[in-house]
This record gives C-alpha cells, structure tokens and sequence, in this order.
DNA sequence: GCGACAG
DNA sequence: ATCTTGTCGC
C-alpha cells in the first residue's frame, strides 16, 4: 500500500508524451486501486479517489446529495464502508471523506495553474460505479477556462476548470480523477457539457483546504505547479482575451513545414493513379473530413433561447479507389449547444467536438484513422495565423489542410482583389493564386478547382503540410467544387442531423 | 469611428 | 452556419 505513480512514461520537450499500446494496461492496473466508488443514502452514486495514508477520498460534492455518511466501496473494501465529511464546498463543487477501515493505495495530487500548457494533452479517467468494475478512458484536454468562462450558471464563478474530450458517458463518472500520464491527479470529472466533460482543476488553493481537514500533507503526494492569480469574468471581451492567448500558446506547437510519414501517390497522364516507384514508407490512403452542422433547437425548454442543435461528422475516403469512397464516417449530435460563432474563434465552436470524433476513433484503434485531415475552416489564413485547421492539427497532432468556402478578409486581401488576379492568371493556364498581403507573407492560396467555376476555394496551412503539397493534395480530392472529403462531411452532418434531430429521435425508419 | 469578418 | 423556390444550363 502506498503512493502510486506511473513513472515509464516518456517526456518530450516538458510536455508528457501519450501513453500507448500495453501503457495503457499497466497504467490502468497501477492507477485503479486509487480509485473509489462513493454512494449516498439516495442510491445516486459517483467516484472518488483516494489521497493519502489517512484514507481520505477527494470527490464532487454534489455526488453526496446532501448525505453526510456515504457509502465508499474500495479495492480493499468491496462491500463497503461508511465515510465521514471533512471538507465540504458546494461552490467549488469540492469535497474530502475519510474512511476508517483499511489502508489503500493513493494517488498524488497535482495542484497547479499550468494546465492551460497542457491544452492537446492526453489525460486517462478511472471511474468506479456500484456494480461496474473500474472503467478507463483516455480523453484530451481540448480547452480551458472557469465555471463562468464556460456558461456554466453553478458556483464560483472563478473556479479554475477544464475541459476533456471523452467518448464514453459512463454513469458513475461524477467526482472521477483526471490523471496525467503519470499518474497525478490534475482534476475531477463533474459535470457533462456541450458533449465534453467538465474538470475541476485542483489548484493552489485547494491545498489549504486539504491542509484544514487534517490530512497529513507530508504523508501523502502533493505536488504544486506553477500557480497564478486566478482572474476571470464571463463578459465576451474577456472570454475573446482568453480564446486569444490559448491561440498565441497553441501556436508555438505548430508545423507549417512538411512533416509527415507518408508519400504521395503522383497522378499519371493516362488518369491513373500510379505509385512514386515501390519505396519504403507508406502512401496517402486514408484522408478524413470534418464538418458541423447546425439548426434551430426545437426542445421546448431551449426554443426561446440562442441554443441550437448541431452535428458533427468525421468521413474517411480511400483516395486510391477512383471514386473517393467512403469508409468510415460517425458522428456526434449536440442539444442545448450555446458557444456563438465570432469571427477568428471558430474553433472554439467547433474544435471541442471534432476532436472528440478523433479521439473515439484513436481510443478504439480504428484502422482507417486519418493519415491526413481536411477542415472546413482556414488554417493559417486567419488574422492570428491560427484558424481551425492549426488548432485541430495542433491538438490532434495531426497533418492538416485548411479549406474555405469563402474568405476570411486579412491583411488588405479582398474577394473582388482574389477574383482579379486569379482572371489574370487563368490566361497563363494556372488554376490558382498565392494570397500574398500587403504586408508581406503568404497567406494561402485561391484555386478554382473546378474548370466552370469563377468562385475559387481558399487553401492555407494548417499543421505539417506545406502550403505546396497542400495544393497538390487538394487538386487531387476535388470532384467538385468542394474538395470530396470536406464536401462528404458536410453532406452527411447535415443529413444525420435532420435525420436524428431533437423530435425525430427514433420515429424515423 | 466605421466596416469587414472562416462556419 | 441556417431559412428557402424556382430557375438556368450541362
Ligand atoms: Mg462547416
């Protein structure tokens, strides 16, 4: 019995590389004895995790429902045995048991500020219901912020939160450890919102309170972080200023050269698609497409307000079948969803649910995973030089190209500016520009990509895809206007959505 | 100060 | 992005 840590895993440039392959395993087995079932007198149950020697349990306080003597059910203590409260904070949503019977193994908690670094990071939940044994998920953290930052109408408002993407809606989940890679506890799972879940991050702070309910802060693992003042507000100023520095952060992470581990097959004359002779290395297969729609939400208690319901869809096409075919797609179907669209902050709209569509696909091992990924959304073409695209890749360490419909006006570039110059250079048998501003770099690229069309589609950046090789993957995936992989995930998000949306759930054939 | 502004 | 009918052309 004893602290428990997870200590094989490898580092990368200070950020925790992802677990993989038998990891997880060993991991789980290391991690879960921490990890407790807490039950209250109502039968409303959640999870905890232990923290020290002196059998204290850190879980949500709304798992108690009020009930001052839970039920905790641990790995030593499989028919339970009643707790007592030593620390109870509805507004943080806070609280801190302690058992009698049996010493179990515990887990060290991390108490720092810093998680805003840690954006993209992989984090692994062990929740423990009632009946069910431990269940383990690994999520990422897809986003930061405080109960009021993220429309959450409970608590203290400036309570430090985060968000994870995380696919399986397991009961029992309420007051579960986020672990690290190391096996540190950064928060606790509590609410479930917009399709993510909501973390409550431990910090500073937490520690006084841990030290006035007498745990032993030299016998179990405490380990602080770098704190800072915790500061916020939920007027949309300050929720921009905070979207703004996570993009200043994220972009430090991103790749604008080529970067990736396959080649690409080169189009014959004859129409063919014909291999760059049989090197080592694989080829470009499987390309994916995201996309969200939306539409009024008709639930009666949302109708009046801004929410809406929206869907998200990834597709996979095989680009070396002729016909682009679909091999995989899913999706993921929103209620109540809130987050406005505001010009340069697309991704926080979309980011959250896209990468939970990724990760589903990464936890289960899929095969067609996305060598590379299409978005619908500029890349670098953005004012901060960060539009969906780089933070999609940035996040899902995946190659990706930034496609849009329209443009967004930069640095002096118009649309009527785009549509001259690319009349000019069409008499010189090209079929695209480079959006150069006017002040300097280059931004992207305007390409018609169908022979007919005089609107072009806008090409930029988005992580470890060359602007070049961008072009040339595109020109390859256009059946139509809209590049095929984009074009598919658009049609059918919209498609799922009409088909399973609020008041058709079911009742269609 | 005003307009423009991916999806 | 969504709400929407017809209409023009290949
Ligand atoms: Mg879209």
């Amino acid at each position: 019995m004893g602290l428990k840590t997870y200590w094989k895993v490898t580092e990368d440039q200070g950020y925790l590389d992802d677990l993989k392959g038998s990891q997880l395993k060993e991991f789980f087995d290391c991690m879960a004895p921490t990890v407790v079932n807490v039950e209250n007198k109502k039968g409303g149950s959640g999870s905890g995790v232990i923290i020290d020697e002196g059998r204290h349990i850190i879980t949500c306080a709304r798992v108690l429902e009020g009930d001052l003597e839970p039920t905790i059910i641990t790995a030593s203590q499989k028919d339970g045995t009643k707790a007592s409260i030593s620390k109870y904070d509805r507004e943080s949503d806070f609280c801190v048991l302690k058992y009698q019977k049996n010493k179990d193994d515990y887990a060290e908690l991390y108490l720092g500020d810093d998680t805003v670094k840690n954006i993209g990071q992989e984090v692994y939940i062990i929740s423990m219901s009632a009946i069910l044994p431990h269940v383990f998920t690994a999520a990422k953290i897809t986003g930061y912020g405080t109960y009021g930052t993220l429309g959450l109408d409970f608590g203290n408002k400036s309570q430090p939160m985060f968000m994870v993407s995380d696919i399986s809606a397991v009961p029992g989940s309420s007051g579960a450890p986020v672990f690290d890679a190391r096996g540190r506890v950064l928060g606790m799972v509590t609410h479930e919102h917009l399709g993510y879940r909501v973390v409550r991050k431990f910090v500073g702070n937490d520690a006084a309170s841990l030290q006035a309910t007498n745990t032993s802060m030299d016998d179990h693992g405490l380990c602080h972080g770098r704190d800072r003042g915790e500061s916020s507000s939920s007027s949309s100023i300050e929720i921009q200023n905070q979207w703004r520095e996570i993009q200043d952060l994220l972009k430090e992470r991103l790749i604008t050269q080529d970067d990736f581990p396959w080649k690409l097959p080169i189009p014959s004359s004859s129409g063919n698609v014909a291999v760059e002779e049989e090197e080592e290395g694989t080829l470009l297969k499987y390309v994916g497409g995201v996309d969200v729609s939306y539409s009024k939400e008709l639930d009666s208690a949302a109708a009046a307000s801004t929410a809406a319901c929206g869907c998200g869809s990834l597709v996979v096409l095989d680009i070396t079948t002729p016909t682009l075919q679909v091999v995989y797609q899913d999706f993921f179907l929103l209620t109540n969803f809130d987050v406005p669209y505001i010009p340069s902050f697309l991704a926080f709209r979309e980011a959250p649910i896209l990468l939970q569509l990724l990760q589903k696909m990464k936890n289960t091992d899929n095969p067609f995973y996305p060598q590379l990924l299409l978005v619908d959304g500029n890349g670098l073409l953005h004012p901060r030089g960060f539009g969906l695209a780089c933070h999609l890749g940035v996040l899902a360490n995946i190659p990706t190209i930034g496609i849009g419909k329209n443009l967004h006006h930069v640095d002096g570039l118009t649309q009527s500016g785009v549509r001259k110059l690319l009349q000019a250079k069409d008499s010189r048998g090209e079929d695209f520009i480079t959006l150069t501003g006017s002040s300097g770099p280059v931004w992207g690229a305007a390409m018609r990509s169908t022979k007919g069309s005089c609107k072009p589609i806008y090409i930029s950046v988005g992580h470890r895809v060359s602007l070049n090789t961008a072009i040339k993957i595109v020109k390859m995936i256009c059946k139509y206007r809209v590049p095929e992989p984009i074009r598919q995930a658009d049609i059918r998000s919209r498609d799922h959505l009409q088909k399973n949306s609020c008041g058709n759930g079911g009742t269609l054939q």
